[in-house]
RNA sequence: AGGCGCGUAGCUCAGUUGGUGAGAGCGCUACCUUGACACGGUAGAGGUCAGCGGUUCAAGUCCGCUCGCGCCUACCA
């Protein structure tokens, strides 16, 4: 026979355990080739830079509650998981670990330093997937992959041949961000825009021939790569000055006035503009229109080149005092003032970038971007929430071109060839030679930006560009889960390179997911010390309980304030199932029939409710996780666990299953407790996986729940009528409760019951739980229909009138005012359904069944007011 | 500057296409060591649904405006 539970709840004694079953089962594994339809998601590769953080967590409860659920329900369920190198990242994390050696990359050279990078991903990748074996993740791990895998590398270089081929990548020299720490090109989205209090300064150029002209500027170490000053062409102000020139007064170079009207709102500062086309991208844009010349005067590192004259050598901010200190010298400074701006900051290091012109690959994404915005625009992608679709379109629609080249060694290296005579070879294998002209050839020291492998995620990890058994049954997958702050950077470029490589959607269905804060609100991070560690957490509350409280926060479109005594509020409830479990097991004598077996005509009353109840959760839980409303199925569980379960029904099995009472069979009441139980474990497991396996062992269930179909509503179990009827009678449980409260009675003093015209089904239902109903109600008397005494207190629950005699016959003072209270709210409501009732326009326009309900409490209400004002009049 | 989201009980949040007694968890109060469970039980207090106006038989829910908060996008020197 099955072992006893533990009297205590101790999740860490069998979590481990569960996990090795299920992943040696290989259930984590669909199989292939499968009549099950596909249910496919692939993981939000995490980052191997280092652990998982809570935003994972939240992110791998949801995949997983998902594809459990699925795979109950009969999908062939595959969830892949994997990594990501992150370029810029991982490859920071490694130099400062060589830094702590006194070494660089560049001194170890780019073969040893790579070594290095895999010595730290094999390190880390295992940490990650251990830490989502901790939280429960059933993903198929036989299937994980990591960016750089050479199924993956190929696929990635593949695309870029590709759309190189096709034009859609392309070679140029362009101002792109800079960051001069990373000393690497970053694509617009990698920018952190952020205000900072700056300054503008005025500072003036003496005009050839006589004047001077006044710029504004919140570069000035800029102005040593100035080419022309620009004015409106309509400012009457400057139109003299247009054709004429300035002679740079640093560095040996005339400088044209022009006029352009696309660059100068003549209405902001002085109305006249310095031009620094290396430097500006507005500028560089200008010098295109006028032919400019575009000279670059910083170095990688951000200081002052050849072209800045005697500030060579400089760093930009010292470059930028110079500047300021030798304009005042010639006497041409012409005032500053504070100014707050927005300037952009690498995202990883947070150093200030620059824009700087340098040659480097785009992808042109405009033709990619049309596609993309058309497939969610016409509903074959989806997001959710639906607000969303806003952003989306909004950036699609507004789209520059992708710079994807980056001066790192860390990813997949560009597969350009070049040749002494300027040839670019581009082809997925080195050439020997150049294609051109057959002389030796170089490879593109530069690597991919690893948003560019990403966006092929869904692709690669199935095998494409291979016509794989996985590319055909599992793409496209059916959902992603992922964070809305990588909406841009990766849902809407696997959306782009889905489309152009296989014509169909990486994915039909996105759930956006909000951040994770602490308990206060504040966003999370190691400089305010408010990280939560989800391994912590698991540890500490186990892991179903931090898988319930994710879920349960995970309000759709919301942040998930994470408070730890929310957790604790649900490993209580996870104690609450865990305990009367151990109360339904301790009766089981294993000859209980399951409840497909059992005679449903020959069932009481409260096996029946259970049962309706039951089959509204299951309903109730279905439909949400449909919906993605992982917050509503944790409050359905919730509510019947607790409430309906534990709260009423086992103490309704309790008198049964003692002995004391004869009135139904114990063996139909161990097999429903048994079986509403098994089936709510089955409901529960998606979302807490371990305890109900650890429960469902010890209650005899053969086999893994986790392989066990999902419950469906069986219409048979609804009992409408019942469950109806039922929640009368706990009505009057509770009305009886309140009113020794009221009175200021000790819990067990007993008091007698008197019932009006209870009605058939009520009348039946009171007789049949005459005992328990006395024993929870804690009665000495309950006499359906019977006479009533005088001096009882009158009152009604729904269309139940009722009398209760109190032992000590009056009423308080206090008491009596509170239920003078209670009719008077009863009266005014009853007032407000009066007149409604008599607006012609209510009666006319409102649905029947909407009127017929308010017809019916205006009969309860009369009722109870009637009673109510009985009771307050009687003097009791 | 545009766009989006939020403002409901002390706290954190639900409230589906408007349907009419405004909910949950935690916290709080009173009582209860009842044989699954004190990580428990029973009962209770607590809300002008940010404000104003409108549509409607009916508005927390739809529309407009105002106030407050948050986020995203953006090349104003």
């Amino acid at each position: 026979m099955r072992a006893t539970l533990p009297t205590r709840f101790e999740p860490a004694q069998f979590e481990g355990k569960w996990y090795n079953r299920w992943e040696t089962s290989g259930a984590f594994t669909p199989q292939l080739p499968s009549d099950k339809p596909p249910f496919v998601i692939l993981i939000p590769p995490p980052n191997v830079t280092g652990k998982l953080h809570i935003g994972h967590a939240l992110q791998f409860t949801l995949q997983d509650i998902m594809i459990r659920f699925k795979r109950m329900d009969g999908y062939n369920a595959l969830w892949l998981p994997g990594t990501d190198h992150a370029g810029i990242a991982t490859q920071v994390m490694v130099e400062r670990e060589l830094a702590k050696e006194g070494l660089t990359r560049h001194a170890l050279g780019r073969e040893k330093f790579l070594e290095r990078m895999w010595a730290w991903k094999d390190q880390y990748a295992t940490n990650i997937s251990s830490q989502a074996k901790a939280l429960g993740a059933s993903c198929d791990w036989t299937r994980e992959r990591f960016t750089l895998d050479p199924m993956l590398s190929r696929a990635v270089i593949h695309a870029f041949v590709r759309l190189y081929q096709e034009g859609l990548i392309y070679r140029a020299q362009r101002l792109i961000n800079w960051c001069p720490r990373c000393l690497t090109a970053l694509s617009d989205l990698e920018v952190v825009h952020k205000e900072i209090n700056g300054g503008l300064w005025d500072f003036a150029y003496p005009v050839e021939g006589g004047g001077e002209i006044v710029v504004s500027t919140t570069r000035p170490e800029t102005m040593l790569g100035d080419t022309a000053v620009a004015v409106h062409p309509e400012d009457e102000r400057y139109r003299a000055l247009v054709g004429r020139f300035i002679r740079h007064p640093f560095v040996d170079r005339l400088i044209p006035i022009i006029a352009d009207a696309d660059l100068v709102d003549p209405a902001f500062g002085t109305g006249a503009v310095k031009v620094t086309p290396a430097h500006d991208p507005n500028d560089f844009a200008t010098a295109e229109r006028h032919h400019l010349p575009k000279i670059n005067i910083l170095t990688e590192d951000g200081r002052i080149n050849e072209h800045g004259g005697r500030f060579a050598g400089l760093d930009r901010f010292a470059a930028r005092r110079a500047v300021l200190e030798a304009l005042g010298e010639l006497g041409l400074r012409r005032g500053e003032k504070a100014h707050r701006h927005a300037v952009g900051h690498c995202q990883r290091c947070d150093t200030i970038l620059e824009p700087y012109l340098s040659l480097q690959w785009f992808v042109r994404s405009k033709p990619l971007a049309e596609v993309a915005l058309e497939a969610v625009r016409k509903g074959e992608v989806q997001l959710h929430p639906e607000f969303w679709l806003a952003t989306y379109e909004n950036w699609l629609t507004n789209i520059l071109d992708w710079c994807i080249s980056r001066q790192l060694w860390w990813g997949h290296r560009i597969p350009a060839y070049y040749c002494a005579q300027g040839h670019t070879t581009v082809a997925e294998t080195a050439p020997g030679a150049c294609l051109h002209c057959g002389e030796a050839v170089e490879q593109d020291p530069d690597v991919l930006d690893t948003w560019f492998s990403s966006a092929l995620w869904p692709l690669s990890t199935l095998g494409w560009p291979e016509e794989t058994e996985d590319l055909r049954a599992f793409y496209p997958t059916q959902l992603l889960i992922t964070g809305f702050d990588i909406l841009f950077f990766w849902v809407a470029r696997m959306i782009m390179m889905g489309y152009h490589f296989r014509g169909r959607p990486p994915f039909y269905q996105v759930h956006l997911t909000g951040l994770v804060r602490d308990a206060q609100g504040q966003k999370m991070s190691k400089t305010k010390g408010n990280v939560m560690d989800p391994l912590d957490l698991v540890h500490t509350y186990g892991a179903d309980a931090v898988r319930f409280t994710l879920a349960a926060l995970a309000s759709p479109g919301r942040d998930l304030p994470l408070d730890p005594r929310r957790m604790e509020g649900y490993r209580a409830f996870a104690t609450k199932l865990w305990n009367a479990a151990r109360f339904v097991q301790m009766h089981l004598k294993g000859d209980e029939p399951t409840l497909e077996e059992l005679d449903l005509q020959a069932m009481a009353l409260p096996e029946r409710w259970i049962l309706a109840e039951l089959s509204q959760a299951v309903v109730g839980v279905r439909q949400a996780l449909e919906g993605f409303r992982f917050d509503e199925a944790c409050r359905c569980l919730y509510q019947f666990v607790w409430n309906d379960y534990c709260d009423w029904y086992v103490e309704l099995a309790k008198p049964v299953l003692s002995g004391s009472s004869a009135a139904r069979s114990p063996q139909v009441v161990r097999a429903v407790a048994r079986g509403v139980l098994l089936e709510t474990l089955k409901l529960l497991h998606p979302i807490m996986p371990f305890i109900t396996e650890e429960i469902a062992s010890h209650l005899g269930y053969e086999g893994m729940l986790m392989t066990s179909p999902y419950p469906r509503l069986r219409p048979e179990w609804a009992f409408v009528l019942e469950r109806d009827t039922f929640r009368l009678v706990q009505g009057l449980v509770q009305a009886v409760r309140s009113y020794r409260h009221l009175v200021g009675l000790p819990p067990n003093a007993p008091l007698s019951v008197f019932l009006e015209n209870p009605g058939e089904a009520l009348a039946q239902a009171l007789s049949e739980l005459r005992s328990e109903v006395m024993r929870f109600a804690c009665l000495a008397q309950l006499e359906p229909a019977g006479d009533i005494p005088p001096g009882a207190v009158r009152d009604a629950v729904g269309r139940l009138r009722m009398a209760i005699l109190l032992p000590h016959g009056a009423l308080g003072e206090e008491e009596r005012q509170r239920l003078q209270r209670e009719r008077t709210t009863t009266e005014q409501e009853l007032a407000r359904l009066r007149a409604r009732l008599a607006d012609g326009g209510f009666v006319e326009r409102a649905p029947a069944e909407v009127v017929e309900q308010t017809r019916l409490r205006e009969q309860e209400l009369a009722h109870r007011l009637e009673l109510l004002t009985e009771t307050l009049g009687a003097g009791v």
